[in-house]
DNA sequence: CAACCTTTTCCTGCTT
DNA sequence: CAAGCAGGAAAAGGTT
């Protein structure tokens, strides 16, 4: 189990991302979270190392000043400064007014040497988020596979939604995946533009993820596990002979069956995903995880045409709209071509 | 390089 | 009984 709770991390990033755009965002929550529930993703507190790293993923001109005092507060830790000649006041600003500090007025509230720190540092952010825009580097990414994604996809935007019953109509044979992430047999529903506000009227269609009670109703409800048409069948996800393992049932027949675990990662030579020209370090970059890929599908509603949904910001609760659409950008991420609905949701679990 | 963490995979049991 | 879901366990691989 991970130690840290997904809904947690959503959580947080929810209310690092929006509380300033939904005010009511945050009220008391409970401290506790009874049990890893994938259905409701509650908020259970947040843990101060976890939502001090977010101002780093926002653009200066939007820190709150809570943001401004978690930033300040890393760099007195970074460079050892002496907190204690510090006053809280001098803190007390929000990003826009951060950023309207020059270097001299900083050196002038923080002194000469946190000052000169705290300047650099801003140039350093602001820049960053200057060229970036709106989005930090691992949106981009997660919102340039989105794009992707979409464009791979040869259904037409019709201007209705079919409810749920597409993908029942897909076999288990059918969902076969390509190389470069063809998903043209992939027969989902049709992707309709959603903007943040406007979302599938029907739920019926959508697979269930969040709430409260429901038991169990965690997506995927009409479609079987595309691991067994898909996964083996790809030359670059194939399970060398070697490691599986045969294993005798109780009739005494022999089984081929692959081993637990992960099995060991391929050559990523012939990957053709979008991220073998991008991602060339030994380790993967950070912004890779899981719950931030999640969160970036959700921070950015206008742009995951409808793959998933906040159902209640206020609660953290969110909804799968298109579960495995989801599941095979989060494999295509991970360059992992079986990657389903069912694991992605272990991994979240 | 080891310890730790996250993710992936398989499996079992429970619920519907 | 079948399907779906939750979670345990094991293993791989990334991070520190």
């Amino acid at each position: 189990m991970s130690s840290m709770c997904l809904s947690s991390v959503l959580t947080c990033a929810n209310l690092t991302m929006y509380h300033t755009v939904v005010p009511d965002v945050l009220p008391q929550q409970p401290s506790v979270l009874p049990s890893i529930n994938t259905q409701q993703i509650s908020n259970p507190g947040c843990s101060s190392n976890i939502s001090s790293q977010w101002y780093r993923q926002i653009s200066p001109h939007c820190w709150t000043a809570e943001n401004v005092l978690e930033w300040i507060s890393d760099h007195v830790e970074s460079t050892k400064f002496d907190a204690s000649t510090l006053s809280l006041a001098c803190c007390a600003m929000d990003g826009p007014a951060l950023c309207q500090m020059n270097r001299d007025q900083m050196i002038g509230v923080f002194g000469p040497q946190l000052g000169l720190h705290l300047h650099q540092s801003l140039q350093e952010h602001k820049s960053k988020y200057d060229l970036q825009s709106l989005s930090g580097p691992e949106l981009n990414e997660t919102c340039q596979l989105l794009d992707n994604f979409l464009d791979n996809l040869n259904f037409p935007l019709l201007s209705t939604i079919r409810i749920g019953h597409a993908e029942d109509a897909v076999s288990k044979r059918e969902f076969g995946y390509k190389d470069d992430y063809d998903l043209a047999s992939l027969a989902m529903e049709p992707m309709t533009p959603l903007g943040d506000t406007e979302y599938l009227s029907d739920n019926q269609s959508e697979s269930e993820y969040s709430s409260s009670s429901n038991s169990g109703m965690f997506g995927f409800s009409n479609l079987g596990s595309p691991e067994s048409g898909s996964g083996e069948s790809d030359p670059e996800f194939s399970y060398p002979l070697i490691s599986k393992v045969h294993i005798k049932t109780e009739k005494g027949e022999s089984q081929l069956k692959r081993p637990r675990g992960r099995p060991p990662k391929l050559s990523r030579e012939h990957s053709s995903s979008i991220y073998s020209s991008s991602k060339k370090n030994k380790h993967a970059p950070r912004g890779t995880h899981l719950w931030e890929f999640i969160r970036d599908i959700l921070i950015h509603p206008e742009r995951n045409q409808g793959l998933m949904k906040w159902e209640d910001r206020r609660e953290g609760v969110f909804k799968f709209l298109k579960s495995e659409a989801v599941a095979q950008m989060w494999g295509q991420k991970k360059k992992n071509s079986s990657m389903t609905y069912e694991k992605l949701s272990r991994a979240m679990r």
